[in-house]
DNA sequence: CAACCACTTTACGTTAACGTCAACGTCGTC
DNA sequence: GACGACGTTGACGTTAACGTAAAGTGGTTG
């Protein structure tokens, strides 16, 4: 991102495995997360991902797959696909946004962060409880074992 | 749970805030977990909550708050009322379940505690782009301080 | 060239988790 | 005894996040 993008060609490349593939189809984006082309297509029309077009088909980049992987990681953490694309819109108009957005995108930025802390203090608890059941379960296995 | 329960009535309490209180009203527990009653009920529709009954109106013990509190951090950390649900019921049947249930219980709990770790994973590798975006974010604005 | 992919758009269907509204019962109190 | 606060059931509505089916496009392969 900072890196001045180098005008060199990328070298003549025989290679059978580009150290840094260039494109993705829908389709092996989709093999590459474990999720269909049609969840791809919808998380492009809400606003997340905005592949590149060759006539009708979609070109996914490295960008695009970032995203991706953002989204995923987001949702898994329970966030909404609008919360997820309010950060990313912010974090992209970043660049020349005046300060009242920047303020409001570290305002946004720190709820995240109390959402995480608490997720984190939920995820503690919750291994608790699951050591607690795992226990009980064990005895229990444990006292059918000898009669 | 393992403590016999003493069957000296509770003394004579003239006291404002009994130190553990017997029971709730369905509008208490929800104004303690900041939900609406509808959904407390939508919970026991689904097999997650079973208090007892004077008349009509619901009576719930600790046993069913502890439960609610259960269920909202699970809901919290992504589970499904149906999952939860799932883990509920077999921990209630534990006592006398027989070992297969036991050995799937087991199971399901492996499971989960994976679903931890990786959602401790997720966590700390989104708490790091919440660094980086912030970072950036707070350049920008001393940049735009200072012109 | 036909057959077969992978991709496209459009549109309607589905599921989970509640919200909302109606219509009613039951207290305490003014 | 009317009123308000709280509780109940029942039924229908809503939203997010896709699934699914239909019908068409574009390339390549036997």
């Amino acid at each position: 991102m900072s890196i001045p993008k180098a005008e060199v060609a990328p070298p003549a490349n025989g290679n059978s495995l580009p150290r840094h593939r260039r494109t993705y189809s829908i389709g092996e984006l989709a093999r590459m997360f474990e999720v269909t082309p049609r969840t791809i297509r919808f998380y492009e029309q809400e606003g997340l991902l905005a592949p590149e077009r060759r006539g009708q088909t979609r070109i996914y980049h490295e960008k695009d797959r970032v995203r991706l992987k953002l989204t995923l990681r987001g949702k898994r953490l329970g966030f909404s696909l609008a919360e997820i694309r309010e950060v990313i819109e912010m974090y992209d108009a970043m660049p020349d946004g005046n300060a009242r957005q920047l303020k409001r995108l570290l305002e946004i930025l720190a709820d995240k962060r109390s959402n995480m802390e608490r997720q984190l203090e939920d995820i503690r608890l919750m291994q608790r409880e699951l050591d607690d059941v795992e226990m009980r379960a064990r005895e229990v296995l444990e006292r059918l074992a000898q009669p």
